[in-house]
DNA sequence: AGTTGAGAATCACCTATGTGAATCCGTCGG
DNA sequence: CCGACGGATTCACATAGGTGATTCTCAACT
Protein backbone atom coordinates (compact mmCIF):
# COMPACT_ATOMS: atom_id res chain seq x y z
CA UNK A 1 0.00 0.00 0.00
CA UNK A 2 0.69 3.61 -0.20
CA UNK A 3 2.73 3.58 -3.36
CA UNK A 4 3.47 7.30 -4.90
CA UNK A 5 0.71 7.38 -7.96
CA UNK A 6 2.30 10.53 -9.89
CA UNK A 7 -0.83 11.05 -11.80
CA UNK A 8 -1.81 13.70 -14.06
CA UNK A 9 -5.20 15.74 -12.65
CA UNK A 10 -6.74 17.19 -15.74
CA UNK A 11 -8.95 19.69 -14.67
CA UNK A 12 -11.36 17.51 -12.98
CA UNK A 13 -9.55 18.07 -9.97
CA UNK A 14 -12.20 18.03 -7.08
CA UNK A 15 -10.32 20.31 -4.94
CA UNK A 16 -10.34 23.18 -7.49
CA UNK A 17 -13.98 21.67 -8.57
CA UNK A 18 -14.65 22.65 -5.03
CA UNK A 19 -12.87 25.71 -4.12
CA UNK A 20 -13.92 27.45 -7.61
CA UNK A 21 -17.15 27.64 -6.12
CA UNK A 22 -15.73 30.00 -3.80
CA UNK A 23 -13.42 32.16 -5.39
CA UNK A 24 -12.68 32.46 -8.95
CA UNK A 25 -9.53 31.26 -9.31
CA UNK A 26 -6.84 32.51 -11.58
CA UNK A 27 -4.69 30.62 -13.75
CA UNK A 28 -1.40 30.81 -11.09
CA UNK A 29 -3.57 29.37 -8.52
CA UNK A 30 -5.12 26.68 -10.15
CA UNK A 31 -1.68 25.48 -10.81
CA UNK A 32 -0.41 25.84 -7.40
CA UNK A 33 -3.43 23.34 -6.81
CA UNK A 34 -3.18 20.87 -9.36
CA UNK A 35 0.74 21.11 -8.29
CA UNK A 36 -0.50 19.98 -4.69
CA UNK A 37 -2.80 16.96 -6.04
CA UNK A 38 0.14 15.33 -8.22
CA UNK A 39 1.84 14.24 -4.83
CA UNK A 40 -0.89 11.90 -4.17
CA UNK A 41 -0.59 8.05 -3.09
CA UNK A 42 -3.04 5.47 -3.09
CA UNK A 43 -4.42 4.48 0.50
CA UNK A 44 -6.64 1.27 1.00
CA UNK A 45 -9.74 0.46 2.71
CA UNK A 46 -9.72 0.30 6.42
CA UNK A 47 -6.40 1.96 6.85
CA UNK A 48 -6.50 5.22 9.44
CA UNK A 49 -5.05 8.57 7.81
CA UNK A 50 -4.91 9.93 11.30
CA UNK A 51 -5.50 8.67 14.90
CA UNK A 52 -6.47 10.27 17.96
CA UNK A 53 -4.02 10.69 20.28
CA UNK A 54 -1.33 11.73 17.07
CA UNK A 55 0.35 14.82 16.69
CA UNK A 56 -0.98 16.01 13.66
CA UNK A 57 1.77 17.82 11.34
CA UNK A 58 -0.06 17.40 7.87
CA UNK A 59 -3.62 18.06 6.57
CA UNK A 60 -5.01 15.53 4.22
CA UNK A 61 -6.53 16.27 0.84
CA UNK A 62 -8.99 13.82 -0.50
CA UNK A 63 -8.61 13.57 -4.10
CA UNK A 64 -10.88 9.92 -4.61
CA UNK A 65 -12.77 7.63 -2.57
CA UNK A 66 -14.05 8.40 1.29
CA UNK A 67 -12.66 9.60 4.52
CA UNK A 68 -14.72 9.70 7.76
CA UNK A 69 -13.61 11.59 11.63
CA UNK A 70 -15.13 9.65 14.03
CA UNK A 71 -14.32 9.22 17.44
CA UNK A 72 -14.71 6.36 19.73
CA UNK A 73 -15.44 5.64 23.45
CA UNK A 74 -13.97 3.32 25.69
CA UNK A 75 -17.00 0.87 25.63
CA UNK A 76 -16.26 0.25 21.71
CA UNK A 77 -19.19 2.75 20.72
CA UNK A 78 -18.15 5.29 18.41
CA UNK A 79 -19.52 8.52 16.70
CA UNK A 80 -18.80 9.29 13.08
CA UNK A 81 -18.55 13.23 12.43
CA UNK A 82 -17.89 13.68 9.32
CA UNK A 83 -17.55 12.50 5.87
CA UNK A 84 -14.64 13.49 3.73
CA UNK A 85 -15.49 13.20 -0.14
CA UNK A 86 -12.94 14.20 -3.03
CA UNK A 87 -12.17 17.73 -2.73
CA UNK A 88 -12.38 17.83 0.85
CA UNK A 89 -9.59 18.44 3.21
CA UNK A 90 -9.62 17.38 6.75
CA UNK A 91 -9.01 20.16 8.93
CA UNK A 92 -7.11 22.61 8.13
CA UNK A 93 -5.93 24.13 11.41
CA UNK A 94 -5.89 21.07 13.13
CA UNK A 95 -1.92 20.82 13.59
CA UNK A 96 -2.48 23.62 15.47
CA UNK A 97 -3.10 21.45 17.88
CA UNK A 98 -0.10 18.78 19.93
CA UNK A 99 -2.11 15.70 19.59
CA UNK A 100 -5.33 14.63 17.76
CA UNK A 101 -8.65 14.60 19.23
CA UNK A 102 -10.48 12.47 17.01
CA UNK A 103 -9.15 9.63 14.18
CA UNK A 104 -9.85 9.66 10.33
CA UNK A 105 -10.28 6.42 8.30
CA UNK A 106 -11.21 5.13 5.06
CA UNK A 107 -14.49 3.85 3.87
CA UNK A 108 -12.47 3.28 0.61
CA UNK A 109 -9.50 2.92 -0.99
CA UNK A 110 -8.84 6.34 -1.92
CA UNK A 111 -6.19 8.48 -3.37
CA UNK A 112 -4.83 11.50 -0.60
CA UNK A 113 -2.68 14.14 -0.92
CA UNK A 114 -0.37 14.31 2.69
CA UNK A 115 -0.03 17.89 2.96
CA UNK A 116 2.78 19.04 5.54
CA UNK A 117 1.28 22.10 7.55
CA UNK A 118 4.07 24.18 6.19
CA UNK A 119 3.34 23.81 3.04
CA UNK A 120 -0.40 24.75 3.96
CA UNK A 121 0.85 27.83 5.40
CA UNK A 122 3.22 28.88 2.57
CA UNK A 123 0.22 27.85 -0.07
CA UNK A 124 -1.68 30.46 2.35
CA UNK A 125 1.04 32.90 2.13
CA UNK A 126 1.29 32.94 -1.58
CA UNK A 127 -2.41 32.45 -2.98
CA UNK A 128 -4.25 34.84 -0.16
CA UNK A 129 -7.24 33.80 -2.04
CA UNK A 130 -7.08 30.18 -1.74
CA UNK A 131 -6.58 31.19 2.17
CA UNK A 132 -9.78 33.17 1.84
CA UNK A 133 -11.40 29.48 0.05
CA UNK A 134 -10.12 27.21 2.54
CA UNK A 135 -10.70 29.42 5.54
CA UNK A 136 -14.25 29.68 4.20
CA UNK A 137 -14.55 25.74 3.59
CA UNK A 138 -13.79 25.42 7.09
CA UNK A 139 -16.54 27.39 7.97
CA UNK A 140 -18.78 25.36 5.95
CA UNK A 141 -17.63 22.31 8.06
CA UNK A 142 -18.04 23.98 11.42
CA UNK A 143 -21.86 24.65 9.97
CA UNK A 144 -22.21 20.88 8.67
CA UNK A 145 -21.32 19.61 12.13
CA UNK A 146 -23.69 21.97 14.14
CA UNK A 147 -26.57 20.45 11.79
CA UNK A 148 -25.41 16.66 12.72
CA UNK A 149 -25.68 17.51 16.12
CA UNK A 150 -29.33 18.99 15.53
CA UNK A 151 -29.90 16.02 13.40
CA UNK A 152 -28.60 13.58 15.90
CA UNK A 153 -30.35 15.40 19.05
CA UNK A 154 -33.78 16.20 17.52
CA UNK A 155 -34.80 14.23 14.87
CA UNK A 156 -36.54 10.79 14.57
CA UNK A 157 -34.46 7.70 12.93
CA UNK A 158 -35.87 8.31 9.36
CA UNK A 159 -35.67 12.00 9.31
CA UNK A 160 -31.50 11.58 10.18
CA UNK A 161 -31.23 8.82 7.82
CA UNK A 162 -33.31 11.13 4.94
CA UNK A 163 -31.33 13.96 6.16
CA UNK A 164 -28.18 12.38 6.09
CA UNK A 165 -28.82 11.02 2.50
CA UNK A 166 -29.58 14.58 1.04
CA UNK A 167 -26.68 16.15 2.31
CA UNK A 168 -24.26 13.53 0.81
CA UNK A 169 -26.16 13.95 -2.22
CA UNK A 170 -25.80 17.44 -2.58
CA UNK A 171 -22.14 17.34 -1.40
CA UNK A 172 -21.07 14.73 -4.24
CA UNK A 173 -22.99 16.84 -7.02
CA UNK A 174 -20.78 19.98 -6.21
CA UNK A 175 -17.35 18.01 -7.16
CA UNK A 176 -19.65 16.48 -9.80
CA UNK A 177 -20.02 12.74 -8.31
CA UNK A 178 -23.43 12.16 -9.62
CA UNK A 179 -24.23 9.49 -12.08
CA UNK A 180 -26.23 10.46 -15.15
CA UNK A 181 -28.77 8.12 -13.37
CA UNK A 182 -29.18 10.28 -10.55
CA UNK A 183 -27.14 7.74 -8.46
CA UNK A 184 -24.32 8.51 -5.78
CA UNK A 185 -21.64 6.16 -4.79
CA UNK A 186 -22.40 5.52 -1.39
CA UNK A 187 -19.46 2.81 0.39
CA UNK A 188 -21.18 2.95 3.32
CA UNK A 189 -21.63 -0.36 5.80
CA UNK A 190 -25.03 0.17 7.80
CA UNK A 191 -22.99 -0.08 10.75
CA UNK A 192 -21.51 3.31 9.62
CA UNK A 193 -24.59 4.59 8.88
CA UNK A 194 -25.81 3.44 12.19
CA UNK A 195 -22.49 5.12 14.22
CA UNK A 196 -23.13 8.34 12.07
CA UNK A 197 -26.85 8.79 13.51
CA UNK A 198 -26.84 7.64 16.94
CA UNK A 199 -28.93 4.51 16.13
CA UNK A 200 -28.19 0.56 15.89
CA UNK A 201 -27.89 -1.37 12.94
CA UNK A 202 -31.07 -2.89 12.91
CA UNK A 203 -32.93 0.33 13.53
CA UNK A 204 -31.28 1.29 10.25
CA UNK A 205 -32.10 -1.43 8.17
CA UNK A 206 -35.93 -0.89 9.46
CA UNK A 207 -35.36 2.50 8.40
CA UNK A 208 -33.62 1.91 5.23
CA UNK A 209 -36.43 -0.45 4.05
CA UNK A 210 -39.00 1.95 5.06
CA UNK A 211 -37.87 4.45 2.72
CA UNK A 212 -37.42 1.96 0.30
CA UNK A 213 -41.24 0.98 0.65
CA UNK A 214 -42.40 4.52 0.30
CA UNK A 215 -40.55 4.95 -3.08
CA UNK A 216 -37.94 7.85 -1.83
CA UNK A 217 -34.86 5.88 -2.70
CA UNK A 218 -33.19 2.72 -3.44
CA UNK A 219 -29.97 0.91 -2.88
CA UNK A 220 -28.11 -0.62 -5.55
CA UNK A 221 -24.68 -1.86 -4.72
CA UNK A 222 -22.73 0.41 -2.72
CA UNK A 223 -24.60 2.95 -4.28
CA UNK A 224 -27.36 5.46 -3.39
CA UNK A 225 -30.22 6.61 -5.83
CA UNK A 226 -32.64 8.95 -4.40
CA UNK A 227 -35.85 8.70 -6.63
CA UNK A 228 -37.33 11.30 -5.35
CA UNK A 229 -35.18 13.71 -3.70
CA UNK A 230 -37.93 16.81 -2.99
CA UNK A 231 -39.86 14.33 -0.61
CA UNK A 232 -37.14 13.08 0.48
CA UNK A 233 -35.70 16.62 1.46
CA UNK A 234 -39.10 17.28 3.31
CA UNK A 235 -38.65 13.64 5.32
CA UNK A 236 -35.70 14.79 6.69
CA UNK A 237 -36.26 18.30 6.79
CA UNK A 238 -33.49 19.22 4.96
CA UNK A 239 -32.65 22.28 3.58
CA UNK A 240 -29.17 22.91 2.20
CA UNK A 241 -28.48 26.19 3.13
CA UNK A 242 -25.75 25.38 5.57
CA UNK A 243 -23.94 23.83 3.23
CA UNK A 244 -23.57 27.55 1.62
CA UNK A 245 -22.97 26.04 -2.03
CA UNK A 246 -24.08 29.00 -3.84
CA UNK A 247 -24.77 32.31 -3.19
CA UNK A 248 -22.08 34.61 -4.65
CA UNK A 249 -18.45 33.71 -4.15
CA UNK A 250 -16.44 34.73 -1.11
CA UNK A 251 -14.12 37.27 -2.18
CA UNK A 252 -17.55 39.37 -3.61
CA UNK A 253 -18.53 39.52 0.56
CA UNK A 254 -15.73 40.16 2.03
CA UNK A 255 -15.21 43.60 -0.33
CA UNK A 256 -18.23 44.66 0.60
CA UNK A 257 -17.97 44.09 3.87
CA UNK A 258 -14.73 45.89 3.85
CA UNK A 259 -15.96 48.67 1.54
CA UNK A 260 -18.45 49.56 4.41
CA UNK A 261 -15.85 49.36 7.03
CA UNK A 262 -13.79 53.13 6.75
CA UNK B 1 -32.33 47.64 27.78
CA UNK B 2 -29.45 48.01 26.25
CA UNK B 3 -27.41 51.06 27.74
CA UNK B 4 -24.03 51.56 27.40
CA UNK B 5 -22.32 50.52 30.39
CA UNK B 6 -18.96 52.13 30.23
CA UNK B 7 -17.50 50.55 32.80
CA UNK B 8 -13.52 50.26 34.25
CA UNK B 9 -13.05 46.19 33.27
CA UNK B 10 -9.76 45.89 35.22
CA UNK B 11 -7.79 43.04 35.56
CA UNK B 12 -10.49 40.78 35.78
CA UNK B 13 -11.37 40.70 32.22
CA UNK B 14 -12.24 37.41 31.48
CA UNK B 15 -11.37 37.43 28.23
CA UNK B 16 -8.07 38.65 28.74
CA UNK B 17 -7.44 35.79 31.39
CA UNK B 18 -8.89 33.23 28.47
CA UNK B 19 -6.42 33.91 26.25
CA UNK B 20 -3.70 34.78 28.49
CA UNK B 21 -3.64 31.26 29.05
CA UNK B 22 -2.91 31.08 24.71
CA UNK B 23 -0.19 33.43 24.48
CA UNK B 24 1.29 35.27 27.18
CA UNK B 25 0.30 38.77 26.47
CA UNK B 26 2.04 42.04 26.56
CA UNK B 27 0.59 45.36 28.20
CA UNK B 28 -0.22 46.55 24.67
CA UNK B 29 -2.56 43.66 23.59
CA UNK B 30 -3.89 43.50 27.00
CA UNK B 31 -4.74 47.34 26.98
CA UNK B 32 -6.19 46.64 23.40
CA UNK B 33 -8.37 43.92 24.45
CA UNK B 34 -9.95 46.01 27.81
CA UNK B 35 -10.16 48.70 25.17
CA UNK B 36 -12.59 46.41 23.16
CA UNK B 37 -14.33 45.35 26.42
CA UNK B 38 -15.16 49.15 27.49
CA UNK B 39 -17.89 49.25 25.18
CA UNK B 40 -19.90 46.74 27.03
CA UNK B 41 -23.89 47.07 26.53
CA UNK B 42 -26.49 45.67 28.82
CA UNK B 43 -28.77 42.62 27.37
CA UNK B 44 -31.61 41.61 29.26
CA UNK B 45 -32.48 37.47 29.39
CA UNK B 46 -34.51 36.30 26.87
CA UNK B 47 -33.47 38.32 23.80
CA UNK B 48 -31.47 37.23 21.27
CA UNK B 49 -28.37 38.52 20.06
CA UNK B 50 -28.61 37.30 16.81
CA UNK B 51 -31.15 35.24 14.56
CA UNK B 52 -31.23 32.65 12.20
CA UNK B 53 -31.44 34.50 8.98
CA UNK B 54 -29.55 37.53 10.07
CA UNK B 55 -26.76 38.99 8.42
CA UNK B 56 -24.33 38.93 10.71
CA UNK B 57 -22.09 41.77 10.67
CA UNK B 58 -20.11 41.78 13.96
CA UNK B 59 -18.96 39.54 16.33
CA UNK B 60 -20.03 39.09 20.21
CA UNK B 61 -18.64 38.97 23.23
CA UNK B 62 -20.00 37.97 26.67
CA UNK B 63 -18.40 39.53 29.48
CA UNK B 64 -20.88 38.57 32.03
CA UNK B 65 -23.71 36.34 32.21
CA UNK B 66 -24.62 33.39 29.95
CA UNK B 67 -25.61 32.93 25.76
CA UNK B 68 -26.19 29.98 24.31
CA UNK B 69 -25.91 29.31 20.54
CA UNK B 70 -28.73 26.93 19.30
CA UNK B 71 -30.78 26.27 16.26
CA UNK B 72 -34.63 25.87 16.16
CA UNK B 73 -36.78 23.34 13.65
CA UNK B 74 -40.55 23.25 12.33
CA UNK B 75 -41.87 21.58 14.60
CA UNK B 76 -40.69 24.02 17.77
CA UNK B 77 -37.94 21.71 18.46
CA UNK B 78 -34.56 23.05 19.30
CA UNK B 79 -31.04 22.05 19.62
CA UNK B 80 -28.53 23.73 21.86
CA UNK B 81 -25.00 23.85 20.02
CA UNK B 82 -23.00 25.74 22.85
CA UNK B 83 -22.60 27.71 25.45
CA UNK B 84 -20.89 30.80 25.52
CA UNK B 85 -19.53 31.95 29.09
CA UNK B 86 -17.96 35.39 29.78
CA UNK B 87 -14.87 34.99 28.07
CA UNK B 88 -16.60 33.57 25.08
CA UNK B 89 -16.77 34.99 21.50
CA UNK B 90 -19.17 34.16 19.07
CA UNK B 91 -17.79 32.84 15.60
CA UNK B 92 -15.23 34.66 15.32
CA UNK B 93 -15.32 34.15 11.46
CA UNK B 94 -18.92 33.81 10.85
CA UNK B 95 -19.56 37.70 9.52
CA UNK B 96 -17.93 36.11 6.29
CA UNK B 97 -21.23 33.93 5.77
CA UNK B 98 -23.94 35.76 4.00
CA UNK B 99 -26.94 34.72 6.83
CA UNK B 100 -26.94 33.26 10.15
CA UNK B 101 -27.51 29.55 10.09
CA UNK B 102 -28.34 29.88 13.79
CA UNK B 103 -29.19 31.63 16.71
CA UNK B 104 -27.36 33.26 19.73
CA UNK B 105 -29.80 33.74 22.44
CA UNK B 106 -29.14 35.05 26.07
CA UNK B 107 -30.27 32.62 29.28
CA UNK B 108 -29.86 35.50 31.75
CA UNK B 109 -29.14 39.44 31.90
CA UNK B 110 -25.34 39.98 30.55
CA UNK B 111 -22.99 42.53 29.21
CA UNK B 112 -21.86 41.96 25.68
CA UNK B 113 -19.54 43.92 23.43
CA UNK B 114 -20.58 43.95 19.86
CA UNK B 115 -17.77 43.94 17.86
CA UNK B 116 -18.45 44.76 13.91
CA UNK B 117 -16.00 42.93 11.87
CA UNK B 118 -14.20 45.28 10.99
CA UNK B 119 -13.45 45.99 13.96
CA UNK B 120 -12.13 42.73 14.80
CA UNK B 121 -10.16 42.38 11.02
CA UNK B 122 -8.20 45.64 12.35
CA UNK B 123 -7.34 44.00 15.68
CA UNK B 124 -6.04 41.03 14.35
CA UNK B 125 -4.39 42.66 12.18
CA UNK B 126 -2.56 45.03 14.80
CA UNK B 127 -1.64 42.05 17.23
CA UNK B 128 -1.21 38.62 15.20
CA UNK B 129 -0.97 37.09 18.63
CA UNK B 130 -4.27 37.96 19.46
CA UNK B 131 -5.24 36.99 16.10
CA UNK B 132 -3.59 33.23 16.99
CA UNK B 133 -5.37 33.41 20.27
CA UNK B 134 -8.65 33.77 18.84
CA UNK B 135 -7.91 31.54 16.05
CA UNK B 136 -7.14 28.57 18.71
CA UNK B 137 -10.19 29.47 20.63
CA UNK B 138 -12.09 29.09 17.77
CA UNK B 139 -10.53 25.56 16.79
CA UNK B 140 -11.70 24.96 20.89
CA UNK B 141 -15.03 25.47 20.01
CA UNK B 142 -14.69 22.94 17.00
CA UNK B 143 -13.51 20.26 18.95
CA UNK B 144 -16.08 20.77 21.76
CA UNK B 145 -18.98 20.50 19.09
CA UNK B 146 -17.34 17.36 18.14
CA UNK B 147 -17.54 16.11 21.89
CA UNK B 148 -21.25 17.31 22.07
CA UNK B 149 -22.50 14.83 19.36
CA UNK B 150 -20.72 12.12 20.55
CA UNK B 151 -22.23 12.88 23.52
CA UNK B 152 -25.72 13.11 22.40
CA UNK B 153 -25.18 9.95 19.57
CA UNK B 154 -23.45 7.68 21.63
CA UNK B 155 -23.96 8.01 25.54
CA UNK B 156 -26.87 7.02 27.96
CA UNK B 157 -28.97 10.17 29.41
CA UNK B 158 -26.92 9.98 33.01
CA UNK B 159 -23.59 10.15 30.93
CA UNK B 160 -24.56 12.56 28.89
CA UNK B 161 -25.76 14.93 31.76
CA UNK B 162 -22.77 14.08 33.59
CA UNK B 163 -20.07 14.74 31.04
CA UNK B 164 -22.17 18.74 30.00
CA UNK B 165 -21.87 19.43 34.17
CA UNK B 166 -18.51 18.24 33.52
CA UNK B 167 -17.55 20.71 30.90
CA UNK B 168 -19.02 23.47 32.34
CA UNK B 169 -17.70 23.41 35.03
CA UNK B 170 -13.93 23.13 33.97
CA UNK B 171 -15.18 26.30 31.46
CA UNK B 172 -16.13 28.39 34.15
CA UNK B 173 -13.04 27.58 36.42
CA UNK B 174 -10.81 29.00 33.43
CA UNK B 175 -12.33 32.05 33.80
CA UNK B 176 -12.48 32.32 37.68
CA UNK B 177 -16.05 31.00 38.22
CA UNK B 178 -16.08 28.41 40.56
CA UNK B 179 -17.45 29.71 44.12
CA UNK B 180 -15.04 28.92 47.37
CA UNK B 181 -17.82 26.15 47.85
CA UNK B 182 -17.20 24.66 44.70
CA UNK B 183 -20.27 25.74 43.10
CA UNK B 184 -21.14 27.66 39.70
CA UNK B 185 -23.17 29.00 38.37
CA UNK B 186 -26.18 27.11 36.14
CA UNK B 187 -28.61 29.62 34.63
CA UNK B 188 -30.11 26.90 32.71
CA UNK B 189 -33.83 25.20 33.48
CA UNK B 190 -34.06 21.61 32.56
CA UNK B 191 -36.02 22.54 29.32
CA UNK B 192 -32.80 23.71 28.44
CA UNK B 193 -30.58 20.73 29.59
CA UNK B 194 -33.16 18.79 27.55
CA UNK B 195 -32.58 21.07 24.34
CA UNK B 196 -28.96 20.46 25.06
CA UNK B 197 -28.66 16.56 25.59
CA UNK B 198 -31.79 15.99 23.01
CA UNK B 199 -34.00 14.57 25.90
CA UNK B 200 -37.12 15.78 27.63
CA UNK B 201 -37.39 17.88 30.50
CA UNK B 202 -39.38 14.96 32.28
CA UNK B 203 -36.12 12.53 31.91
CA UNK B 204 -33.69 15.15 32.74
CA UNK B 205 -35.67 15.62 35.87
CA UNK B 206 -35.22 11.83 36.16
CA UNK B 207 -31.71 12.09 35.57
CA UNK B 208 -30.96 14.86 37.80
CA UNK B 209 -32.83 13.20 40.88
CA UNK B 210 -30.81 9.85 40.16
CA UNK B 211 -27.28 12.09 40.05
CA UNK B 212 -28.22 13.91 43.26
CA UNK B 213 -29.20 10.30 44.75
CA UNK B 214 -25.90 8.99 43.45
CA UNK B 215 -24.77 11.73 45.61
CA UNK B 216 -22.58 13.45 42.87
CA UNK B 217 -23.89 16.70 42.21
CA UNK B 218 -26.35 19.22 44.18
CA UNK B 219 -28.49 21.86 42.88
CA UNK B 220 -29.11 25.19 44.71
CA UNK B 221 -31.41 27.47 43.39
CA UNK B 222 -29.84 28.52 39.92
CA UNK B 223 -26.19 27.14 40.61
CA UNK B 224 -24.55 23.41 40.36
CA UNK B 225 -22.42 21.95 43.12
CA UNK B 226 -20.34 18.75 41.89
CA UNK B 227 -20.01 16.85 45.30
CA UNK B 228 -17.48 14.77 43.79
CA UNK B 229 -15.86 15.53 40.47
CA UNK B 230 -13.68 12.05 39.76
CA UNK B 231 -17.27 10.33 39.80
CA UNK B 232 -19.27 12.65 38.03
CA UNK B 233 -16.32 12.37 35.45
CA UNK B 234 -16.39 8.90 34.92
CA UNK B 235 -19.80 8.59 34.94
CA UNK B 236 -19.82 10.83 31.70
CA UNK B 237 -17.13 10.16 30.23
CA UNK B 238 -15.38 13.22 30.62
CA UNK B 239 -11.93 14.23 30.08
CA UNK B 240 -11.06 17.15 29.52
CA UNK B 241 -8.81 16.89 26.74
CA UNK B 242 -10.76 18.26 24.33
CA UNK B 243 -11.18 21.52 25.77
CA UNK B 244 -7.12 22.46 25.02
CA UNK B 245 -6.74 24.31 28.51
CA UNK B 246 -3.87 23.26 29.55
CA UNK B 247 -0.76 22.68 27.56
CA UNK B 248 2.28 24.64 26.48
CA UNK B 249 1.08 28.01 24.77
CA UNK B 250 0.25 28.18 21.35
CA UNK B 251 3.07 30.47 20.69
CA UNK B 252 5.97 28.05 21.58
CA UNK B 253 4.35 25.09 19.75
CA UNK B 254 3.74 27.17 16.81
CA UNK B 255 7.54 28.26 16.73
CA UNK B 256 8.58 24.67 17.15
CA UNK B 257 6.33 23.94 13.94
CA UNK B 258 7.82 26.64 12.13
CA UNK B 259 10.94 25.87 13.22
CA UNK B 260 11.41 22.06 11.83
CA UNK B 261 9.72 23.72 8.50
CA UNK B 262 12.93 24.65 6.58
C1' DA C 1 -51.80 37.78 53.08
C1' DG C 2 -53.40 36.58 48.37
C1' DT C 3 -52.40 35.90 43.40
C1' DT C 4 -49.73 34.65 39.70
C1' DG C 5 -46.46 32.33 37.02
C1' DA C 6 -42.29 29.92 35.87
C1' DG C 7 -40.11 26.06 36.65
C1' DA C 8 -39.63 21.48 39.22
C1' DA C 9 -41.49 17.21 40.38
C1' DT C 10 -44.85 13.30 39.66
C1' DC C 11 -47.87 10.16 37.36
C1' DA C 12 -49.64 6.58 34.30
C1' DC C 13 -48.96 5.00 30.11
C1' DC C 14 -46.75 4.34 25.64
C1' DT C 15 -43.48 3.54 21.77
C1' DA C 16 -39.36 4.26 19.26
C1' DT C 17 -35.44 2.18 19.40
C1' DG C 18 -32.11 -1.09 21.53
C1' DT C 19 -30.49 -6.23 22.45
C1' DG C 20 -28.65 -10.43 21.15
C1' DA C 21 -29.00 -13.73 18.50
C1' DA C 22 -29.98 -16.45 14.13
C1' DT C 23 -30.42 -16.66 9.25
C1' DC C 24 -29.78 -15.38 4.67
C1' DC C 25 -27.20 -13.77 0.59
C1' DG C 26 -23.70 -12.55 -2.64
C1' DT C 27 -18.89 -12.41 -3.64
C1' DC C 28 -14.39 -13.87 -3.77
C1' DG C 29 -10.48 -16.97 -3.31
C1' DG C 30 -9.23 -21.66 -4.10
C1' DC D 1 -18.28 -25.89 -7.45
C1' DC D 2 -17.13 -25.15 -2.36
C1' DG D 3 -16.37 -22.85 1.73
C1' DA D 4 -16.01 -18.66 4.13
C1' DC D 5 -16.88 -14.18 5.28
C1' DG D 6 -18.72 -9.54 5.40
C1' DG D 7 -22.81 -7.58 5.17
C1' DA D 8 -28.01 -7.41 5.18
C1' DT D 9 -32.27 -9.19 7.10
C1' DT D 10 -35.28 -11.08 10.47
C1' DC D 11 -37.00 -12.33 14.99
C1' DA D 12 -38.65 -12.16 19.72
C1' DC D 13 -38.23 -9.50 23.39
C1' DA D 14 -36.66 -5.71 26.52
C1' DT D 15 -36.24 -0.87 28.03
C1' DA D 16 -34.65 3.72 27.93
C1' DG D 17 -36.77 7.41 27.27
C1' DG D 18 -41.03 9.96 25.31
C1' DT D 19 -46.11 11.86 25.99
C1' DG D 20 -49.43 14.75 28.00
C1' DA D 21 -51.22 16.28 31.86
C1' DT D 22 -51.41 17.33 36.71
C1' DT D 23 -49.58 18.94 40.90
C1' DC D 24 -46.27 21.19 43.76
C1' DT D 25 -43.02 25.02 45.13
C1' DC D 26 -41.53 29.19 45.80
C1' DA D 27 -40.34 33.80 44.58
C1' DA D 28 -42.22 38.03 42.68
C1' DC D 29 -45.89 41.31 42.63
C1' DT D 30 -50.27 43.65 44.38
Amino acid sequence: MNEISTQACRGDNPLIRKLGRFVPLTEAEREALDELSRKSRHHVQGSDLIEEGDNPRAVFLILKGWAFRYKQLADGSRQIMAYLVPGDLCDIQIFLFETMDHSIGLLSDAEVVKIPSAEILDLMDRFPRIERALLWASLVDGATLREWLLNVGQRLAKERVAHLFCELYVRLAVVGLVEEDGSIPLPLTQEELADTTGMTTVHVNRTLQRLRKEGLISTPKGRLKILNFPKLAEAGGFSQEYLHIDGPPIEQRLRKHLAQLE
